[in-house]
Parts: C-alpha cells; structure tokens; sequence
DNA sequence: TAGACAGTTAGACAATTTTCTAATTATCTA
DNA sequence: TAGATAATTAGAAAATTGTCTAACTGTCTA
C-alpha cells in the first residue's frame, strides 16, 4: 500500500483527483489535460492507484479510471485530529 | 508560502505536528523525539514554518514552536470538496 | 489477420529532497 | 567576559522523484 501524502504531495497528481471529481475518465482523456507524455501521466496514475485514492477499470483497450473517496476520511480524521489540541 | 502539501509529505514532518499538538517544544525537545541530527530535525521545522503548520518564537536561547491549525481547514475544505463529487 | 490505437513498462537522466558534519550566531551564567 | 548551551546556516553526499523516449502488450476493426 502506497503512500497516500506522497501521492498528494505532486500538484499533477491532485489535479488529476480534481478532474477526476467530475466525471470518471480514461487514461487518454486525463492525459489530455497535462502538457505531459503519456507515460508520465500513467506513472501518476499508478502512483495514485498505490495510494488508494483512483481505481482502474480496464473497458476494451481502454482504463477507466474513477475517485475513490474512502482514503479521504482517514486523512481528514488525523487532519481533525490535529486541529483539535491536547485530544487523545 | 511553502507548500503545504509537500510540508505534510514527510513522515518526519507529521509526527512533529503530532508531538505539537500536545504541548508546544522547543528545537530541542523535538530533536530528542528523532533518531536525526539537530540540523536535520531544524530543517524539517524550516519547511513546516514556511508551510505556516507552525510558528516559531524565540525565547531566550531556545526557540519555542506551536502548532498552526489554521491551515488544516484550507486543506480539509479541498478534501471535502474531493469526497461530494460534481459539486463546482 | 494486419495495422492502428490505448496504455503500460523499461531504462536513463535531471531535479529535488533528505541527511550529514562542520562552522556560525545568539544567549545565558559562573 | 569566557565558556557552555541552543539553534541555525553552509555545503556536500546519497536517496528519491518526476520526466523523457523507445519498446512492448493488449484490443479493436477493416
């Protein structure tokens, strides 16, 4: 299991989640979106499949690639955690 | 400004926050925490000062460093905004 | 089934980051 | 004021990360 802050360290990375946000997307279509090679746009995805935070869907010769919400609430409750002093 | 995101990367860096929340410390005090140089230790509360996820006030000889909360709203107003998609 | 298309893997390279030791600055106290 | 203590700065080495091009794998369709 991957490094969930690490994969949210990259600027690229979080706005990729951000596209992902809207509508799920294929590797082709984010790609599009970056001033990037391909290859270096599926080392990201990789990076953020690792972390939990997309997952793949292979469909035909393309990999649809959609948001997974889950790993947010465990980062949102240390980040609670910490705004809330002297707790624990 | 720094980066916050790439400030919260490091593991190091986030059991710092961690010990901050509990009480303020001191460089030195913080440095006791880590199997790291007290140069290392100043660097990464550098970073997590330019982050502004602590401040620093210098008190006598030592440098005494609190916790920031102030910033964790921004980043949990982005995580949340991650986890109700098509909101925007 | 041959060629095109979508995507990933491999390997190399450059930039960034983390860490160290040595030296420096600032403050306290005997 | 001299020496000790707390912390940072400087500069270098090692590790990690992000990016590229070239090559490969799998799927579709004419």
């Amino acid at each position: 299991m991957g490094d969930v802050w690490k994969a949210l360290a990259d600027p690229s990375r979080r706005e990729i989640l951000v596209l992902l946000r809207k509508r799920d997307m294929n590797a082709g279509e984010i790609a599009e979106n970056f001033d990037m090679s391909k290859p270096s746009v599926s080392n990201h995805l990789n990076i953020l499949k690792q972390a939990d935070l997309v997952s793949a869907e292979k469909r035909g010769q393309n990999v649809v690639y959609s948001l997974k919400t889950g790993v947010f609430e465990e980062i949102m409750r240390l980040l609670m955690s910490l705004t809330d002093k002297q707790e624990d």
